[in-house]
DNA sequence: TCAATATTTTTTGTATACAATTTATATAAT
DNA sequence: ATTATATAAATTGTATACAAAAAATATTGA
């Protein structure tokens, strides 16, 4: 009865759909019909449901439609980003380790040579090293959560290999080493208002 | 077989636990168990499971039992609330109406001659009319989901009537009516401050 | 033709059954 | 008595059935 699958049909399903809408294999604004979703993962309801409540709360999904963000949606996103993340980035230069730093430059240096995966991966690690050395789980979850929509708006960015993207990485872990609170996050939030102007610059276009 | 209730037994089973929770019916640490809660409400397991799942959401249950906010949690939840009303707060400064700022003045003025159970839904009201003001829903969502905890929290703060709470909520108040954003910033920063050292100080108690 | 209403179809919400897992309890061996 | 192992009980995860609600389609009357 039970699938050899190694994880529970209640996280392959909630994986399965999450991906799926990342990478647009299903597009922004359809409707998911459960039945249909577990037709395809050859599960039950059930677990389909749960899936969809997670991703629901992701903002990933909204009343069952594939959220298509608008402008207004990235912007205020980018406020809370703003706000979470400079104050991350001022809290790393005064507590960040000296081997935390070494793994931020490595990001930076992967930035310049590695492959376009390797790039996306360590810009995603870049801004979770900050985050993660003011230590303070509340807020890691709620980046958690705006991590998919803003997972499909880095690879735009990263794909358009938008300039300066990797020198301000450089910036922030050079302020961030100097031990320097106000410049660190000064840099990261003209760092992110960067990314969003970039990023919207490309939404008008389509 | 469909009850007579007004609203989806999801929903039903959702606010009842959740109430149940907050005013200490269920106390912290209790390990919630399906069938017992859907055998109180009188429905099935499943809106109750969905129901579960929701409140794991908002952090009030994590792996199927009460939480117990530790005081780490607490300042976890209030670097994000100073850091988001903090803002909130200046931008009120520049963007709230006058309409609003009278309202801000009504909720003041029932904290100062209200019923408890008054004082606390202005309490409550008087944060929400400065953060609706920054219209970013993203924020108004984060704000929500911490609503939860936040409430079992200020209930302590008002049964005790902890001093100045009143006075600061007027100047916060005054700060915005004067169009004065650095201090409406710094007042509110301020205010959060002192309600978490404030119950900080109840909970070493108990 | 078009709007209004009825009818059918699709989709969701809820209950229930059962298997899989976890947790508690009892039994045996040292 | 204490650990190890077996057994039983409780609990959760998943599948399925069916009713309620929503959406789509057809039908009627102007």
């Amino acid at each position: 009865m039970k699938k050899n699958a190694s994880q529970s049909a209640y996280l392959h399903a909630y994986e399965s759909i999450r991906d799926k809408v990342l990478n647009g294999e299903i597009a922004g604004g359809t409707k998911l019909v459960e039945e249909k979703l577990a037709k395809d993962l050859g599960v039950s309801r059930t677990p389909i449901r749960e899936a969809i409540r997670k991703l629901e709360q992701e903002d990933l999904i909204q009343d069952k439609r594939v959220v298509l963000p608008t402008e207004k949606d990235l912007r205020e996103i980018f406020q809370v980003r703003i706000l979470l993340e400079g104050f991350a980035a001022r809290a790393s230069a005064t507590y960040m380790s000296e081997e935390a730093i070494e793994e931020l430059q490595k990001c930076v240096d992967i930035g310049r040579n590695g492959t376009t995966e390797e790039i996306m991966k360590a810009n995603k690690a870049f801004h979770e090293i900050i985050l993660d050395t003011n230590n303070n789980k509340v807020m890691i979850k709620i980046m958690d959560r705006m991590q998919s929509i803003i997972y499909l708006f880095r690879k735009t960015v990263v794909y358009h290999k938008r300039p300066h993207l990797i020198d301000e990485h450089e910036q922030i872990c050079n302020a961030i080493r100097n031990r320097n609170p106000e410049e660190a996050e000064e840099l990261m939030k003209k760092h992110l208002e960067a990314d969003l102007a970039f990023f919207l610059h490309f939404m008008g276009q389509d």
